[in-house]
RNA sequence: ACAU
DNA sequence: AAATGT
């Protein structure tokens, strides 16, 4: 099914009332206790808990679902049913080569929110640059945008005119904002983290830089050399 | 949908 | 499989 590029450029959840809201799934339990169809991920996870080789798999629509529970696990197991796009031999010409004279950040999280850190690594060498965390309960998003932030400062700081890659869109957008947009609940255990933001988005406000911020092409030069290589 |  | 975000 085609979807028109200007219609792909605007699309936006809340337009679609999903903003908030789970998308709703359904989840066909082959071999479970009991063995069915569900309609949440909780009623689900009762239903496979305990069980060893639990067959299930989540389906976007009920008759998808039907039709799936009918028939074998077997023929759905490690099914692509995610679309992992392939670049086009163009695309990847177009995309080109990453700058090597460059910084590479990254974030990792054990859980989200979980247990975040975030690193820098030269680009070139993989050599680690900086390293902060972990931190209880912070997020994906969050870290790559204190990892941003804190490349920004050390390249300041360095009196360095590399550029930073990041694979983060929502990153790179809070910092051009200087706004990080997190919906993170503060709690007693995240107070670090929360002190991190202000103080990376007070630093953003009050210096100035030339850093060229650009989108690691993940799709085209596999995972970001910052990566922490645990999924 | 896209990026994590 | 989940969640974080635009
Ligand atoms: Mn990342
Ligand atoms: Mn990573």
């Amino acid at each position: 099914m085609y979807i028109i590029p200007k219609l792909l450029k605007n699309y936006s959840p809340k337009r679609f009332n999903l903003a908030k809201k789970k998308k709703q799934k359904y989840y066909v339990v082959w071999f479970g206790n009991p063995a069915g169809i569900y309609d949440s991920w909780e009623k689900c996870k009762k239903a496979i808990q305990g069980i060893s080789g639990a067959q299930y798999k989540s389906f976007e629509t009920l008759p998808e679902a039907k039709i799936a529970f009918q028939k074998e696990y077997v023929d759905y197991k490690g099914k692509n049913t995610k679309k992992k796009k392939i670049l086009t031999s163009e695309e990847l010409q177009r995309i080109g080569e990453p700058n090597l004279y460059s910084i590479a950040v990254d974030a990792a999280s054990s859980g989200n929110p979980g247990k975040m850190e975030y690193r820098g690594v030269d680009t070139q060498t993989h050599k680690e640059l900086f390293r902060q965390g972990p931190f209880m309960q912070g997020t994906n998003n969050v870290g790559e945008f204190l990892a941003l932030v804190h490349g920004l400062a050390f390249l300041k700081q360095q009196q360095s005119d590399r550029m930073i890659y990041s694979d983060s869109r929502i990153a790179m957008g809070w910092v051009r904002r200087k706004k990080c947009n997190t919906k993170l609940k503060r709690t007693s255990q995240n107070k670090k983290i929360f002190e991190l933001i202000t103080r990376a988005e007070t630093w953003l406000k009050n210096n100035t830089y030339t850093t060229k911020i650009v989108k690691w092409e993940t799709k085209a030069w596999g995972e970001i050399p910052a990566d922490f290589g645990r999924k």
